[in-house]
DNA sequence: TGATATACTCAAGGTTGTAAATTATCAGCA
DNA sequence: TGCTGATAATTTACAACCTTGAGTATATCA
């Protein structure tokens, strides 16, 4: 899968694309078959949109709706209905239903849901450190500043795909 | 090979490792949703695997092995059975058994196929180009680079994680 | 009160994932 | 030749997830 054959024209801004197209493609293909094999094994068994679902929980701190979070993690209501089931039944979060407005559903990270997303965290840092560990610190640095920016750029068209959608 | 130092960083409270583990997170998650959208419309109508799979026999140029093809996409020999199935349905594939060893069945794309593919990569390019489009052209040089630095360390990774399960 | 909108849930269908069993073929050897 | 084990691909069984569309409950507005 790894078949670079690069263009012998001068690089002007439309085989850049390509490059950082060939790069994301790959990367997000073997980041994700990497980070499935470390949440399948034993002492986590989750799937990757749990992880993220919960993730958000925990980062977001406080409890979050049923919408918000499907908008946040970028997955159908009826999609995140069935994924808060599971980790309910795992105990790894809570549902409430909002009194103020019942018509909502209010969703809480616990305790055990916090140690479990900290328990992985840090296994991908480890995974994550052998990955980088051929790098120069100069060269991470570097990479943290582009990739956020590039996230920013990604983002956007997420989001604008998502609302045309609706329109 | 700079061993980081977890402990010692002046980066507020975060470590780089730390800042690259949640920058990959939110990139694999958010470029997998984008192309997942994509892939979806109606003029391709194809699944995350589906394109990968496809993807790799149009890189490769010839034709491919079950068993090669299941290695270079990291997917099971039986799910890439169901995979290949769906492909040849929309006839974007062929599958011919080997005459000199008749266990085997290689598979090539057909001109359809290489169309489709071409087509898929012209939109994600597309994408793509918005979400860099606040860049500057030295920014994505340096980005290029140094996914491709990260790639190499991830693509070790996941072979020793692969080749450590059938030991 | 009744109409409409919002938020969530449920059910069905399709894809992918694993593991275990099966079929077909090959290669070595007496 | 016939036996045996290894290999390649598939099949089967089952679970998880996502999506769509229908249905339910609640809130808001006329």
């Amino acid at each position: 899968m790894t078949q670079l054959h690069r263009e012998s024209q001068p690089r002007g801004e439309r085989s850049a694309i390509e490059e950082i197209e060939r790069s994301i493609m790959q990367i997000s293909w073997l980041a994700q078959r990497q980070f499935m094999q470390l949440l399948d094994e034993d002492r986590f068994h989750m799937t990757l949109p749990q992880f993220y679902t919960l993730l958000h929980l925990e980062q977001s701190n406080e409890v979050c709706k049923m919408s918000d979070l499907a908008d946040a993690t970028h997955q159908s209501a009826a999609s995140l209905t069935g994924v808060v089931d599971r980790l309910r039944d795992k105990q790894l979060l809570d549902r409430i239903r909002d009194e103020k407005d019942r018509r909502q559903v209010m969703v809480t990270v616990t305790t055990q849901g916090r140690e479990l997303i900290s328990e992985i965290k840090q296994a991908r840092r480890e995974q994550m450190q052998m990955a980088l560990a051929h790098m120069a610190e100069s060269e991470v640095e570097a990479l943290i500043l582009l990739l956020d920016r590039m996230l920013a750029g990604m983002a956007r068209v997420l989001e604008r795909a998502e609302n045309g959608r609706l329109a």
